[in-house]
DNA sequence: GTATAATCTGACCAATCGGTCAATAGTTAA
DNA sequence: TTAACTATTGACCGATTGGTCAGATTATAC
């Protein structure tokens, strides 16, 4: 999944002002139209326009359709996924879980086109990260997992499923960005949509729905 | 969001027993295909080849790309609300939420095309069902909160914002059909996947993530 | 200033897109 | 059997797709 850069001067030191300065611009608008069309439904030309630049010359910059979304696919995952490895075994569970919910809520607030990149890619059966999802990503769910069942050992945690406790905090923050069109039909108040859902997740993850 | 056939028998009453049985099967590819790529990302001659069908008779029986999608999505859609639509307000209040996480899990088992097709169409902004999401799906969504909040009221239910319930609960059981590519990277059992899925919900849902 | 490399462009390409159409093959009711 | 209709096809259309290329323009080092 790694492609450098294509074109560098022959002379000097590899990337020139210019060089980063637009491939920035290309990266910016790769984000706004794949998050919205998905790869397949993208075209490059459509990119170029949001770019501001002619399509000829964004090829100059990346050479493939592909290798754009390469590249902001690992632009974008690392930020993604920042918030899971924060979570720390030696912290209160409560916690760390209701950091990590605030994190996740907060990505998806900040930057719901990130989101519904990934949500496209893998809608459409991951065929770009597949395998970065089966090693890299993997590692991590199954070591954050083990931290959770530990809590749960002790007692500090309600005994579930440590990793569909994840998927359903994946779901339930990144639906917010995913399915924004949606939301935002049915919400009265968008001002305080996202404080709203917080208190919600908060109240079911930690009091159930259930008076006691 | 209507249009009906588009053939007919100039003789006789309507509908062919080819021309159901070849728009069913229309139906069916398209499903697969618009599931997986979303309207702009599929193509007819896909749609076309996965009904073993040549394009030029594929386009007999639907005139347009579009006529396909939009037929689909109207044979779909009631399907997919229908569970929402049974939660009863003389019913026990839990009773009745966990009922309507079960059928969406179980459609997101039994029908994970079907949400995907959804989760297409509204990651892509919702150019086709934007107006029924504003009318029909608000009408109901609006109706149903208005249940949850009575039940609220009368000390049945945890004080939540119902809409934010009800996302939460579309949240976490569709993320099982809309990202299957990723949860069957990191799951092992793959086999008892919704009943781990139901386990995890129902105690989170029912008693919080913290021992009481 | 000027040479050299980096940047940018319009014209162009084969392949594919959604869709049309005239002609052919298959069904069906009399 | 046959006439009228339905179903199916391949050849074809203009538009759009991802991508190339020769050459024009601009920035930079000396």
């Amino acid at each position: 999944m790694t492609k450098a850069i294509t074109n560098k001067k022959s002379t000097g030191s590899g990337t020139t002002r210019i060089q980063t300065q637009n491939r920035q611009r290309i990266i910016d608008a790769a984000l706004e139209v794949f998050s919205t069309y998905g790869y397949r439904g993208s075209t490059v030309a459509q990119i170029a326009d949001t770019a501001n630049m002619s399509k000829a010359n964004l090829l100059y910059y990346f050479r493939t359709k592909n290798e754009i979304y390469l590249c902001l696919l690992e632009e974008t995952l690392s930020e993604w996924l920042q918030p899971l490895t924060q979570i720390n075994p030696d912290g209160d569970p409560a916690d760390e879980i209701w950091t990590y919910v605030k994190a996740k809520l907060a990505l998806s607030k900040s930057n719901p086109k990130a989101s519904r990149l990934f949500a496209n890619e893998i809608l459409q059966g991951a065929p770009m990260i597949g395998n970065f999802l089966q090693t890299e990503l993997r590692e991590l769910v199954i070591a954050k997992c083990s931290v959770i069942q530990q809590w749960i050992d002790q007692g500090k945690l309600t005994t579930v499923s440590p990793l569909h406790l994840i998927f359903f905090i994946w779901a339930a923050t990144q639906h917010y960005a995913d399915f924004s069109a949606q939301t935002e039909c049915l919400v009265d108040d968008t001002d305080n949509l996202f404080d709203d859902a917080e208190h919600t997740l908060k109240t079911l993850i930690f009091n159930g729905l259930v008076p006691q």
